[in-house]
DNA sequence: ATCGCACTGTGAACCACTTCACAATGCACA
DNA sequence: TGTGCATTGTGAAGTGGTTCACAGTGCGAT
């Protein structure tokens, strides 16, 4: 088990690797991979040392091995299974950009409840009637829920997909959702962060320099 | 100045309560902020006293003076002014979700650099070309760019935008932007998020209970 | 063969944020 | 008027994550 923040730069990470592998570059140094993912490089050599991923001082990492212990430590062995439940603006975006783009990461199914979304290909997958949700995932084995509908249905959805048996969930809708011990739930919100970004946008400068 | 984490949550705060006082709530108790916002009583009374917003011990805070005075926390004078460059698939979802939504948060500019895009009207927003980007941002005095081009075209974008005199940028593109000191930054890494809620999705329950 | 050097691996210090814990408050009810 | 009680405001302690700093390593230059 390795800590929240590491988990999500060694994915970086590996992009950061498969990007050099795919240039022919065989080797990498902590500070060229801070450089590119906008980290330290005593912050990356406690990440990959976290991950069990060793260099040497005169080549610092090869890159094969990094890529290699990162898939070991994220992927799931049969890749990560993800349901997107909420077809709409957000939801279609998502497809387009997930549909066919990582082998270890497939939207393996679609899910809304507007009678004229379900049974349309939608950037290329099938969107399915809500009802289909919990036996359609749970044959498929989904791992992760996106979920990207309205506020006041977010709940709603988790529920289903909770019944599912998926355990882990990516909500972009603004509200809190209730899950039980041992279900992993990561929020996003947009709204909040535009004005986060706002707010430090104006103050950076000013006040306690 | 008040911290981080902070500041994301009042946002979330204030969402809650514009949320109650559509319904007549005159007052609201730190728990209930924490059951409705997943935060803890602690947590909240802590935000709002950073925030400089006092209550009662018998009625709680007053939702109308919250709602004021995170209105005064993180609120520019006219409004926060945000320009989105790349009207792709995530542009214009967010194009479709924030125009004619917030107030306090206007889209006041979109800009693609295809020619196909620019000068029609999309999700209500006209679209401009990319060699309008600085005289127009800089005259409508945007704060905050919202960047949602492919990864290699990122840093370009933000140099723009910099010129222009935009001084926070929360960006979608998987890649590190470089920017000045007292430039703030956000960057969104939505691969990266999905990626980290499968792993914890899988571990949860494993693992030193 | 030896030296200098840039880099790794990691204990320890540091920092930011969260949670605990409790005195102070003021309404409800007797 | 007085007692009980749920809640606020906030020092202090706790937690988790980041950065420092340096001993240890092995290549490349001399
Ligand atoms: N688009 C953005 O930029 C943006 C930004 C911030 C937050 N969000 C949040 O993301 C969520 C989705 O945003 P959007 O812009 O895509 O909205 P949208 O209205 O375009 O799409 C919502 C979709 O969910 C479907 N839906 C509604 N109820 C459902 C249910 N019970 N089960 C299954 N499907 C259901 C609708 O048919 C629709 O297709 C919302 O909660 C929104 O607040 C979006
Ligand atoms: N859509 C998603 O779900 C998703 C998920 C994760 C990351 N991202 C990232 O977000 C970004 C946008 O994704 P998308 O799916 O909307 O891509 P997209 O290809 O649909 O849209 C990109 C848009 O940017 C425009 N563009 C390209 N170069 C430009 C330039 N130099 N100046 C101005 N505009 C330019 C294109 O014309 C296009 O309209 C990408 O970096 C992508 O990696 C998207």
């Amino acid at each position: 088990m390795v800590a929240h923040r590491t988990i999500e730069r060694l994915s970086v990470y590996r992009r950061i690797g498969t990007l050099m592998h795919g240039k022919g570059t065989m080797h990498v140094f902590s500070h060229e991979l801070a450089a590119r993912s906008g980290s330290t490089a005593a912050q990356v050599r406690r990440d990959l040392m976290l991950a069990g991923i060793t260099g040497s001082p005169a080549k610092g990492y090869l890159v094969s091995a990094l890529i290699a212990r990162v898939n070991a430590v994220l992927d799931h062995p049969e890749g990560l299974q993800v349901a997107l439940i909420g077809v709409g603006n957000l939801g279609r975006a998502f497809l387009a950009y997930f549909l066919g783009r990582k082998a270890n990461l497939n939207i393996v199914a679609a899910f809304d409840a507007d009678p004229a979304k379900v049974g349309r290909v939608i950037q290329g997958c099938r969107c399915l009637p809500m009802q289909d949700l919990v036996p359609t995932c749970r044959s498929l084995g989904v791992h992760v829920g996106l979920v990207t509908v309205p506020a006041d249905q977010a709940q709603a959805v988790t529920d289903a997909l909770l019944e599912a048996g998926v355990r882990g969930i990516l909500n972009f809708a603004p509200a809190k959702i209730r899950v039980p011990e041992g279900v992993f739930v990561e929020h996003v919100d947009i709204t909040a962060l535009v004005e986060k970004v706002g707010y430090f946008a104006a103050r950076q400068n000013k006040e306690t320099p």
